[in-house]
DNA sequence: TAGAGACTAGGTGTTTTCACCTATTTTTTG
DNA sequence: CAAAAAATAGGTGAAAACACCTAGTCTCTA
């Protein structure tokens, strides 16, 4: 009768302190714990048992909480997932909505909130804040379909512009892209031109918050 | 005879789930929680009972860990700060340590080491494993008295940088700042790279990284 | 198989950033 | 009040970003 539960979040010490929090409750069992999106599926698909609800960071190396719930979503439709992060902001949780979770955690939560969304969701199937459940209005009369649609690669940005980007956040310069990407840096500086020209920002400041928002890149990678 | 300790991290998940990994262990007694280096510093001049050591993140809104730790260092300096980060690289590490930091601990450690690193703490007044030994190795040779002047350690950003950090965030050229500011080209570019300096990054790429990482700047603007 | 889109890369020139300096004035603080 | 910190601003020069342009190759698909 108690619910299942698996848990992902690259720093260990925040997976075991979760783990401590939860394992109070009575009603809730933790199944396993993963330290980024590829080690969840991983676990997930050789489980034996299989969580009800899996609680995941959005923010992880490797491959984060956003394609993680997106593969879940097809591969385990069943299974609820809660978005667990830092960056409460608008972006992040109408697109993470969009894509299937059912919950939107901030970490800045308490454990009785964490604890009650958990019983929420396994009780509902899904459990909204009066905050995120504003921002889904707010996304959802904007056209939900159509931000599932362009959300993040929105105007389409190629694989070779991601790249670019990613690398640009990463403070390198132009030449120092080409000399990783093995191309020229004139055609760095032709994708990055793209890039603003597409995302219809100004300079690399931009191009670095157009990123950021729309979640193209992880924190992880800047340190 | 308890080993007495408060905490400090902006996510409160994580503190309670840390106070919750503590708690199991019956030598550790946790004070107090702090939810950014303000707040720690408020709540431990006003404690009847002070800590012996003190786990803060190092980034924190409103006032960083680092920062804190200086202040700690100078009004109380029989308290051992272990400074705890997901950042485990040197020029954090070394930086730490020369401020005064008796332990670095990532958050990727297992509750296990975390337990052993307070203990350690506790008992010898510090606390290095391997890597971060092999760190301040290097980092001292290098001249650590340079690296405590110049390198970003803290030293707070004066209203004027946070102004101009937010007018690069939003995609200003240095003359628009300028203009915007009253202030020569010149001056806004001497604010650009002393921001560079103290935030430790290389380009306006990595400015507003910073500016949104430490919550310098309020998303809201962007959309 | 033709066309679209992506990736490539060169030319040219302007503007901006960035890294070194020095130095005065103003404000804050012990 | 004296010292420290912050804000101001100039010089110089190299590097990078940005804005225009053209144009070849490659891959996928209608």
């Amino acid at each position: 009768m108690d619910i299942k539960i698996a848990i992902a979040d690259d720093e260990l010490l925040f997976r075991q302190g979760l783990r401590a929090i939860l394992s109070k409750q009575e009603d809730i069992k933790i199944l396993f714990g993963a330290s980024d999106g590829k080690d969840l599926i991983d676990q997930l698909n050789e489980a034996s048992e299989k969580p009800e609800i899996i609680i995941t960071d959005l923010k992880m190396p490797e491959m984060d909480g956003v394609e993680a719930t997106k593969i879940i979503r097809e591969t385990h439709p069943d299974i609820k997932v809660i978005a667990l992060t830092s960056y409460f902001t608008k972006p992040f949780i109408v697109n993470m909505i969009a894509i299937g979770a059912v919950a939107y955690l901030a970490k800045n939560s308490t454990p009785a909130l964490m604890v009650k969304t958990i019983r929420e969701v396994h009780a509902k199937g899904f459990y909204y804040d009066e905050k995120v459940f504003e921002y889904i209005k707010d996304g959802a009369s904007k056209g939900i379909t159509n931000l599932k649609a362009d959300s993040f690669n929105g105007t389409s940005l190629s694989k070779r512009e991601l790249e670019v980007l990613e690398l640009i956040c990463q403070q390198l310069t132009t030449s120092e892209i080409g000399d990783k990407l093995h191309i020229s840096p004139r055609t760095v500086e032709v994708h990055r031109n793209n890039l603003q020209i597409k995302t219809g920002v100004k300079n690399v400041a931009g191009l670095v918050i157009y990123a950021i928002q729309h979640n193209l890149v992880t924190f992880d990678k800047f340190y």
